[in-house]
DNA sequence: ACCAACCGGATGATTTCTCTCCGCTTAGCG
DNA sequence: CGCTAAGCGGAGAGAAATCATCCGGTTGGT
């Protein structure tokens, strides 16, 4: 593949990945071409359909994140480093704006997608396990309430803010989420009401919605 | 006014609100007016364009919150309670997700909107306000933080779950975020990154990306 | 029971989006 | 440095979605 071509798909994907996340997966293909400075012509020849852009971001996206949660797990000194050196690097990926966006969208069903689905899924349980193991992540949270709560802190903010803003006001509001995790935090508060999802719970419902 | 006029009003405003949440503000007319249970003419007849629409909703949104928020106010036993029972009540309203996602399309400039926005937002403030100075509220978490976070909050999630699922998802991560609000919480956590909006930075920044 | 206000589906105009064609540009190589 | 094939981008036709209106039928209120 030439240079220029390489380049072009890289940007393409992050153009897309940015763009679904913040304005769901109907986004103008236009859009998403002007957006990352080449032409519709580029995006077409590259991806016949939606259901393929769609398909190569999420793909890329879930590879990332399962690779961030490994490299977290390895690397950190203690389960809650583990835990929040994942957060935060997946918040910088935006990944998890992404993916249940297209969940609605694209069939994952049964091939390479939902392969890495599932990789990338366990990969962070461990995290979450990891840390619940060790007493430093409190017992009533689950690993879909971090999932969805990074979900909600990594989607853009609707409203006529710059992206440096929003994306600043993520961070800090990741930091602050990380504050209701701890065992004091989970002490201090009342309970939590249901539902208390697992993984497979979660995994479930969304399959039975389709 | 007839009757059965009034209730379809009430059912638009409703509708319109719920799914400019969920889809942003340019969600077709037709689907408003189907979710609603109504033809299109009705909608149309009501409110003639677009704007007008999302203007009536977001007035709406705005004087349930203020409501809201004095209500909490007035009868609560103490700061904390007041705050919360704020956070939650506004939370079933859904007020908070429909508001920034209008705020980029209608000006509300000078009129009533603007009006009815100060008031709403000098309402939670001074909840917001009480809280920090009985203490019960964490020094360093803002006015824009607790807005912006139950924004997220309040946001339907995207994806394939039961609009029910969702939402007792929303109740619960609520109540996972308060946990981070305490006092408590603010000291077992680790220093909050920029930006820490006032209620004023966060108007100036809208105004300013208009 | 009357009637005026109101309702809702069908419909044409208009905008928006998709996807392809074709001439120009540029990377990679000898 | 010049060749060549891969790659690029914009214009534009065709399709789809959306807007906004009209009119026959219905219903609430007196």
């Amino acid at each position: 593949m030439r240079a220029d071509a390489a380049r072009n798909r890289e940007r393409i994907l992050v153009a897309a990945r940015d763009l679904v996340a913040e304005r769901g997966p109907g986004v103008p293909l236009d859009e998403v071409a002007r957006h990352a400075g080449v032409g519709v012509a580029t995006l077409y020849r590259r991806y016949p359909d939606r259901t393929a852009l769609l398909e190569a971001v999420v793909l890329h996206c879930l590879q990332l994140t399962t690779q961030a949660a490994r490299r977290a797990r390895a690397e950190a000194d203690d389960p809650w480093q583990a835990l929040t050196r994942y957060l935060r690097e997946a918040l910088e990926l935006r990944v998890s704006a992404v993916i249940p966006a297209v969940l609605g969208v694209v069939d994952l069903g049964g091939g390479e997608l939902e392969r890495a689905r599932t990789d990338s899924a366990e990969a962070v349980e461990a995290l979450v396990d990891e840390a619940h193991a060790a007493g430093c992540l409190a017992e009533d949270v689950t690993f879909a309430d971090i999932g969805t709560m990074l979900v909600r802190i990594a989607r853009p903010l609707l409203g006529p803010l710059t992206e440096e803003t929003k994306h600043a006001l993520a961070r800090r509001h990741l930091e602050l989420f990380l504050r209701a995790l701890t065992p004091e935090g989970g002490a201090a508060g009342s309970a939590l009401p249901e539902p208390a999802l697992t993984r497979h719970d979660l995994h479930d419902l969304t399959e039975e919605e389709r």
